[in-house]
Formats: structure tokens, sequence, C-alpha cells
DNA sequence: CTGAATTACTTTACCGGTAAAGTTATTTAT
DNA sequence: ATAAATAACTTTACCGGTAAAGTAATTCAG
């Protein structure tokens, strides 16, 4: 294999103009120790040659390398796709260059992945943390070190970084509120794992919205699991073995309802007749479904541009900004599942 | 705000030790320069102090940087992320580093990209080019820069860089193939730009399967735009607006597919009733929308994985691989449409 | 027993930039 | 007229590694 073509370097320049390379370097930046006439030079000379900096050379004298390290648990996941996409483009906008790496639900992973990211000095961290991530040991190596980190979406709150979130437990709330509304009495959660912040704080405002109407779910009908259509159709395969079913299951995540989606009609159990579903996420598909589930949209693009936009203050240094959570608000978007309660059962009522 | 606390250098710990720095690195390294007892304690010492080499000055010397750099027009797209997602995972496991970019569909933004990660000194380059991309210039500027360079998916094939695809023209061909052995004989296409390798080899796919029947499409049922659910909602509306519309319409996409569907529902046209759709696609959310919708499956991990592996070998200089193109085969996936022909037209039959 | 090889290091140089500290020749101020 | 300031460069040093070329002490071969 040939070797690449040596790229121009400053050095080269400097050679061919007869002059130091330090002139030249300073010439290209518009530094004022460089004549006018010289200056010209150097440009002209710069731009028939393409000369590019060599960015590996200057990140290495300069304190700030104007790069972003991004950890995500996985990529082909909606609600982080579209977060994914929208911190891409923010971060282009602002000349910042991300990083990106996956740790594949794997905490072990995530650690590295870390490590590397801090080695190779970046300006700041985003992370979404995976499913399994229980030590928050690495994230405090992260404080300590005093690189600006911002958890999104899956966050760990409590460690002095700030935690951009959806509105999780008042998004869940809302959702419940509005079946209970429309009658529904005898809830089901198919939720996830209580370690992770998504799964906690979705059950905490699904129990909130009971309580205040003095409901309480049976036990039964709470199980916890992953957040994946996997998850969602072995928490429904368990649910029907157990036997009684609640009259409407309120799914932690988008994947998790179509997963009982497609457990219920194996089973043919018909939503939203005989059982009705809500969640917390939606999907682009979602008006092509049958039937379309009513749940939460979440505001992804809007939490990777928050979560971007605050980080980069961090990093500046921005006198009013302080580390704090931020929830950002949620909607409910209507769909075809529950419409109204459309059976009362006289067992239960 | 603080500044982060310095690294340890090989520096700092030459001067604990009393050795020189030059010592360290090759203790570290396991050069056979090093006592056995002085590289224990230099290993003691990083450990402790929890050195990580500098991977911005490592760079700097070394001929390879085992960075990837990896350009894709978005991310929020059901192929590419799953193509994504696989290029991470196996650059992962080869240990390489992946530097992706967004080009946003943008021609001009994706040059400014491929310009910085060769400018970064990316041992490679992995790209599926914008809608947009007329101009091949940027491209050979990277062969003639010698570095490696594979186009996956949305390829420009006669450049001299290896292109790895679905079998985009075999698979339309197998598809339509398919539609005609169940008796459909009036086809519409709404396809992609004939710029775009993926619009170009579909329509000439869904051509070749046609012509071997001797069916000729009616031109009016023949339109071309981009690739999104808005480009096909688009299409269709016109198509309705022409006013005749044919049996089955091969899509080039999965999202016009989708927007078809959406532009059929508003106008009352039943699918796969009236009219009956297929495309090139497929999606994880497909069992769920109704009528499912019979089409290629598109092994987007595979060819991920496959576009790296294949760069791997590029950038490593393998003997036996040489730049060519790769199609991967594809799969029909049997669906809602496309069952049988229901109606025979006596005007057209 | 002595020259050559080996061991275990150190010194110097370099990657491609940037910052700080010279160095001249030319102005400017007094 | 002469010291001080300024303009336009150059030299040196440094970022944190790696490669190549010393060097001194010890071991080996004949």
């Amino acid at each position: 294999m040939k070797q690449s073509k040596k790229s121009v370097t400053l050095q080269d320049m400097a050679d061919r103009l007869g002059i130091s390379k330090v002139s030249v370097s300073k010439a290209l930046r518009g530094h004022t120790d460089i004549g006018e006439t010289t200056r010209q030079k150097v440009l002209a000379l710069a731009a028939e040659l393409g000369y590019r900096p060599n960015p590996i050379a200057q990140k290495l004298t300069a304190k700030h390398t104007r790069t972003i390290g991004l950890v995500v648990p996985k990529i082909a996941h909606h609600f982080l796709t579209r977060a994914i996409d929208a911190i891409y483009r923010a971060a282009n906008e602002e000349n910042y260059e991300i990083i990106m790496m996956v740790s594949e639900e794997d905490a072990a992973l995530e650690k590295t992945h870390v490590q590397t990211l801090l080695s190779m000095r970046v300006d700041g961290l985003l992370i979404s943390v995976t499913e399994q991530t229980r030590d928050p040991e690495i994230f405090q190596q992260v404080i300590a070190h005093n690189t600006p980190l911002v958890f999104f979406d899956r966050v760990i709150p409590g460690l002095g970084a700030s935690c951009i979130t959806s509105a999780d437990e008042a998004g869940a709330t809302l959702l419940v509120n509005c079946a209970i509304e429309k009658g529904y009495r005898h809830f089901g959660h198919i939720g996830g794992y209580q370690s992770v912040s998504i799964g906690k704080q979705r059950y905490k405002g699904f129990n909130k919205a009971l309580s205040i109407h003095n409901i309480s779910p049976h036990p039964d009908h709470i199980l916890f699991g992953g957040f994946s259509r996997r998850d969602g159709y072995k928490a429904m395969s368990e649910l029907i073995k157990q036997g009684s079913l609640p009259e409407i299951i309120f799914a932690v995540t988008y994947p998790v309802a179509l997963g009982i989606l497609a457990c219920a009609r194996e089973n043919e159990i018909s939503i939203p007749e005989e059982l009705d579903l809500v969640c917390f996420g939606s999907s682009d598909y979602n008006d092509f479904i049958s039937p379309s589930i009513t749940g939460i949209t979440q505001p992804a693009a809007e939490i990777g541009e928050l979560a971007l936009a605050h980080l980069l203050k961090l990093i500046r240094g921005d006198e009013d900004v302080s580390i704090g959570d931020i929830a950002v608000p949620v909607q409910i978007n209507h769909a075809e599942t529950c419409i109204h309660k459309t059976s009362s059962r006289s067992d239960l009522d």
C-alpha cells in the first residue's frame, strides 16, 4: 500500500517563502507582527497549496480542543437517534466536534469509553447511561477531573452533574391522570429497571397520579424489566400467565408497548378493547400502527440541543449557568388507545 | 471555571522515579531495553497514578491514527441508523475509533467534513453520500491523497473506490418479478433522484423485470423525487391529481411507501385493495403497520460490517483485497400488500 | 585477558503546531 | 541627537509522545 501523500506543513511553506515557520503561522492567524506584503504572500501560497493546519498538532498545545465526547448506550433507538441527530446539528453550528462512543448497554464499556474520551482531552462530556450502570465512580472521576459533564435522558442525579431529561415523572402523571379522567381505574405498569432514572421517575409519576385519586394498583399488575420490545413481550407473557389483567397498562417506553401489543396479539387479546395500553414515548410510525398508541411524545431534539447548549455554557464558564436538573415538559399524543373506558367490570368497580 | 487537573505525563513519572521519560515510555511498551526491576517500578507507578498516554500526542508521531472517518447524510434514518450501529460495533472490536460527521443531505457540508477528516489524518473514510451530491471532485481528492475510501449504501461507482450496497438492482427485479408472478401487470414507480445510486439502480431493476416480461409501464405512473416520507406523499398526490392509477406501485424506499400510504388514506384510496404497494426497504415496525408492506429487507448491519471490514483490509494493505463493488443479496419480506392481484381491469387487461 | 557483544539506560531529534522571548532596522519622542 | 518605541521577523522552547542514536557498565567469546 502506497503511503498517503504528506500534507503541506507550515515548514514547507516557510521554506518556499524563505521565512520562518512561525512567521507563516502568525501570518495565517493575522498576527500583527507580520507585514501586509508578507501576509498576502503567505495567504496566497496557503491557498495554492491547499494548506490545512493539522488539528492534532493544534490540539496538543491548545487548552481547549473544541471537541465534545458523547456516550450513548446504543444508536438504533428511536429517542436517542433523534437526540444524537440534534446534538450533532447543534455542535456543528457551534463549530464543535463530536466524538461519539457507543456503550452498547454495557457499563464496563461505558467506563472505558469515558476514560478514553477524557484522555482525548475533550472539553466536555454528554452522557446517557446504560441500563446496567450502577456504580457512579467513573462519573465522579470526571467531575473530580473538572471536565464539564451533562447527563441527558438516562441520567444519574445527585452527582453534581446537570441532568437534562424529559419530564418523566410529570409526564407519567399527566398520562395516567388522563386515563383516570376517562374512567379507567384498574392500572398495570410494565416498567423499567428502578435503578435507571427513566424507569424510576416514570413509575413514580404513575404512582403519584394513582395515589392522588386514591387508587392502588394490584401488585401482580406491576412488573419491571428492561426498556426494549423484547422486555415488553416478556413482561406481557408473565402477566397473561398470572391470569388477571388490568384494564389498562402504562408501558415505560414505546418499544415496550409494542412488545405488549405483539404478545397480546399472539394471545388473541384485543387492544384496546379487552386491554388498553398507553406508554411513555412515541414513534414517527405511530400513525401507521393499529392501534396507534396514545402516549407521551418526548422532545428528543430539544433535549439534545438543550444538553449541548448547557454543556457549552459550562465549558465557557458562563456565569448565569448553574449545575442543575432540567426536565423538559412533555405532551400527550392522543391516538387510538385509551379513548374511554369501554366496559365496567362489576366485580371490581 | 477552574482549569482541569493536569493529567499525568511520562515526564511526571520519570521525575518521580529519577529516570528519563524515554525509559518510562519504553518500560510501558515492554521494550527490551528496560530491565525487569525498573519496568515493574514504572508499571506500579503508572497504575498508582492512573497514567493514560495522551492519544493526541501519540497520533502526532504515528503514521496510523487508528481512526476512521464516517460521513453520513443523516442519523435518524432507519437504514443508516442500523448501519452506523454496526460500524461502531465492528470498529470497537477492531480497536478503531470512529469519527462520524453528519452532512445533513448538504453536499457542501459533506465536502467540508471530508476535508476536516482528511486533515485529522484518519486512516480511512466510510461515506454514504447525500441526495444532492453531484460533483465527485472531493472524493477524487481523497483517492489522490491515497486515503482508503469505501462508499456504502449511497455510493458513487466508477471513482476507483469500493462500493458496498444492497443488491439494489437485483432486489428491485426480484420484488417486481414476484408481483408479476402474482398477476400484476400495471406498474407504477415512485422513485428517487436518478443521480443517486440507489435511485438509479432500483429503477433499473424495476425496468429490467418489466422488460423481461414485455410489460411497459405508463409514463405517467413513473415519478422521481427524494427518499423521504414527504417525497412519497408529494409524488402520490401528483399521481392522484393525474387521474389514472397503476395496479401496484413500487416505492424506492420504505419512508416513501409510508408517504404513499398516508396520502392514499387521506384520499380514501384503500391499500392494498384499490391500489397495491411494495417498496425497497422495510422497518422494525412493519409488523405493526396496517397494511404491513411487502418489501425488500436490507441487510443494514451486514453492509455496515462489510464496509468497515473492507476498509480495514484496504488500510492494512491486505493483498487479497481489490477495490470493487459488493452488492449484498437481499430478500423479500412478504407482508400484507402484494398478496395477489385482486381485480382485473378489463379496460387494460 | 582483551575486544566484541549485550544490557540498561540517556540524549537528541522530531511530529506540527503555538507562545514567549529575542533581534534588527526604522521611527518617534524629547 | 539620542534614547525609547515600533515594526517585522527569527530563535528558542514547549505540548507529550516515539524513534534513532548515543553511552557506560557488564558479560561473553576466543
